[in-house]
DNA sequence: CGTTGTCTTGACGATTGTCAATGGTTGTGG
DNA sequence: CCACAACCATTGACAATCGTCAAGACAACG
């Protein structure tokens, strides 16, 4: 049910999977890429879609590929020494993760899925041998890498100074101008993550993140009937968050 | 006298600038890369040392270079909706600064000397030629990104997740690690920045930074006279940190 | 239809921020 | 070299936000 809320209505295959796709350029399933890389063969899988709960990756495995969302969302998080999850950030479709492996070999977030999802995997050998012949792809990763430094620096910025209602209203709005992005209704969304992911992510308790939602649904700014979202007062909430809207932006090009 | 602190003995000059540089693989003043790049015009521009609180570059300037720290020490903020300065990081010997500019072509933070401060400078043109030549540097410089978003990541989940003792603990014992890394003592040094920088970064307030150390002292954990600080009791500070004592390792390869 | 996990709401306590005052340190200019 | 100013560090008292504990309602899933 939550997944269909995020397919557009119905044009072509292609369209659906690879518009707003973060990796369109470079993707041998998108127009442009297939004219550029008529050479090269790139091995991209298109996986079916998993079911909630389970694992694309987990912490500690050796880097294969990067992935990037088809379908429904994901999580990433890293497990704390005391075995809780910290999550890093909640992945839309046309956004990238599993680049964090990169620099060690192996992957430190352990990466899951939300709702029914699918995604592409790039495996990793043949990114190097892309990388070769195809220069401007390693400058496009670096890029996307620039931006998720970027973003997780205004979250950084964010954890330290803000109240409760700040970071909830800039997650709201970050989720408001994500799905605009993708071509999705900016006000009326539902969340593929549950509170309890919500207050992790922030740095709150849930119990913290569900009274600041009754707060923002008493003084009109939204409704909330569980994960579905409408917000009624986007300005009004927008200026709580500060100028922090943009901050957790995990990844678009 | 706090950047005497940080130079070591007297080795060679090229010992002093580049033993623990973070681009000594690719920076022409570096063994390795004289004899790697002997027919590549790398422009880097080594700056004679500006004093505290001067800047490299700030919010919004155009992206021309990145920068590596060759003495002293450098912080990189961002200003908030409000004015204030959020500190993403402190940048030591050897260690970039000014990656994050990459994705927007301007700088999205400001880099301020802390200590007297001598820089490399990598001109931005000079970078692009580079990587065409050598594909072998922007692979290099993807992992340095990896890495700088692995850290960024574990901030994070420390900033979500800690008590003002924890986040204390675990930014001393980072601190002695990189120390360490650099061939100076784990257990003594002198931090470059004030207590408010600290608790700036850390997202609490100087009080609290002030009283957590006062508490560290009487607990015989360490004595720290201004920014002079030793470490008596490294094993209980780690313990104390978590398993978050890698954490807001800045850069270095 | 029961079991399990999630969401909401209340009461309470504690960590941490704010305000305020004092003493120390650094740096600059006479 | 000293004196002054500006900034920084420390400590105390108090308030407030937010986390913890607890309980009940609701929703999801088999």
């Amino acid at each position: 049910m939550p997944t269909q809320t995020l397919r557009p209505k119905a044009p072509t295959q292609l369209d659906i999977d690879c518009k707003h796709c973060a990796l369109k350029k470079i993707c041998v399933s998108s127009k442009i890429d297939r004219k550029e890389l008529t050479n090269v063969s790139l091995r991209i899988i298109h996986h079916k879609p998993i079911k909630r709960g389970q694992y694309w990756f987990r912490t500690g495995e050796k880097f294969r590929s990067i992935f990037v969302v088809r379908s429904g969302s994901i999580k990433t998080f890293m497990l704390t020494h005391t075995g809780n999850q910290q999550i890093h950030g909640f992945h839309l479709p046309g956004e990238i993760f599993g680049l964090d492996a990169l620099n060690t070999g192996c992957y430190t977030t352990s990466a899951q899925v939300l709702q029914s999802s699918s995604v592409c995997e790039i495996l990793l050998e043949k990114l190097d041998d892309l990388c070769v012949l195809l220069p401007s792809l390693q400058r496009q990763l670096l890029l996307i890498m620039s931006k998720e430094i970027h973003n997780e620096q205004c979250l950084i910025a964010m954890l330290g100074n803000t109240t409760a209602e700040e970071r909830i209203a800039a997650f709201l709005s970050n989720m408001s101008e994500r799905f605009s992005q993708k071509g999705y209704s900016a006000t009326e969304f539902i969340l593929g993550m549950s509170r309890i992911d919500i207050g992790n992510h922030l740095g709150l308790a849930v119990e913290t993140v569900s009274r600041v939602m009754t707060r923002f649904r008493k003084e009109g700014l939204l409704t909330a009937q569980g994960k579905k979202i409408k917000i009624l007062k986007r300005d009004r909430l927008y200026k709580i968050a500060g100028q922090t809207v943009d901050i957790p932006v995990v990844l678009d090009i």
